[in-house]
DNA sequence: TGCGCTATGTTGACACTGTACACATTGCCG
DNA sequence: CGGCAATGTGTACAGTGTCAACATAGCGCA
């Protein structure tokens, strides 16, 4: 008997995705930590080892994992899909907003995608961008392309916005907003992508 | 013999003083995940379960080391005194970029002191203010005496000036920033927080 | 059609972790 | 001076990631 249950012995098929698909289980409550890599194995009812034929330590498995979560924020991100009238800047709040609203509706899945040091890579390739900088990015060409941003201003503006977001979402989670009512977060929340729109336009 | 080389056998003197030393020196690289609990009692040259006399568990323990951390935090950044006729606003721009400082300059000290969930008090009690924590509320207090700020805008002013900082640290120390030059990331780190106070201010 | 190679699993082991339990030693206080 | 509480030790257990050697199955080629 090579293992519990399964309907086809010994192969399984599409173990690949079978294992990223209990690595999200395991990490949307637990976030990183969460994942095991002999858990994830049982889960899926295979020997531990098995997992190194697919991914080269548990790190790598995460980091797939974490791919998966990326693009589902920015699916999430774009469900508010903004009606054409909207302004530039009520279209990068609403990325701002998407974007801490994602880490409070699925804090472990935030851990893993963005919390953890080297969820994100190193450097951002122009071909494989992470999806929610992709959103971020044209947010920002819209407010330029709009008048409302000085074009002088415009490069390297993602890294202020993003920063106040991912700050805020992270002393949210695991600081000492944690604990804080929703509503008041919802507040705080607004205030501080205000803020930070606000600085970039002064 | 109870252990190696141990000047006087059995009794420590002071072990649990012992054991955050080493927790220093242990997270100093490694951040939180560089402290294993035998670990630290190997370089005391201790049982790994004499810890527990002194710490309900790991947890507590990193919990004790992140405290000294937080300590070292404000302290560094009072190195920069201000002198006497530095404006507020100054004040408030010598906080954020000490934090951002400290960050750079001390990767895994910070990623213990604040970067781990759960690092900071879930809610900041009035009598144990974190120390980092009270120096941004006197510099938000200087802004308002000075009348640079509206005091209808000074409550909660502390999120999202330490959301930004926040955020822009751990970009730069596990993210999409990491790699940067220092140069580029110095001016990148002054134009976050000069938004975010521009904004704060707007 | 059948053979063999390679992709994909399994088993067993190792070093390591945090932690619980029972026991040993010590210094202090009555 | 005796005993007790504080403090440290030893042993053990469950769990982890990972490596090396072996087993199986399916696909391509003779």
């Amino acid at each position: 008997m090579p293992h519990a249950d399964s309907p086809r012995s010994y192969h399984h098929g599409d173990l690949r995705e079978a294992l990223i698909g209990a690595g999200l289980e395991l990490t949307r409550d637990g976030g990183a930590d969460g994942l095991a890599l002999r858990d994830a194995a049982r889960r899926v009812g295979v020997s531990p080892t098995a997992v190194y034929r697919h991914f080269a330590d548990r790190d790598a498995l995460l980091s797939a994992v974490a791919e998966r979560v990326q693009q589902r924020v920015a699916d999430g991100m774009q469900v508010a899909e903004p009606p054409p009238s909207t302004s530039a800047r009520d279209r990068l709040r609403a990325v701002g907003l998407g974007y801490i609203g994602f880490a409070l509706r699925e804090p472990g899945w935030f851990d893993l995608a963005f919390g953890r040091p080297g969820a994100l890579q190193e450097r951002i390739e122009p071909d494989r961008v992470p999806a929610p900088f992709a959103a971020l990015s044209a947010a920002l060409d819209a407010l330029v392309a709009e008048g409302a941003l000085d074009a002088a201003r415009r490069p390297d503006a993602e890294w202020p916005c993003w920063s106040a977001v991912h700050g805020f979402a992270l002393l949210a989670l695991g600081g000492p907003l944690r604990g804080v009512s929703a509503e008041e977060l919802r507040e705080a929340a607004s205030r501080t992508v205000d803020i930070a729109i606000d600085g970039l336009l002064a």
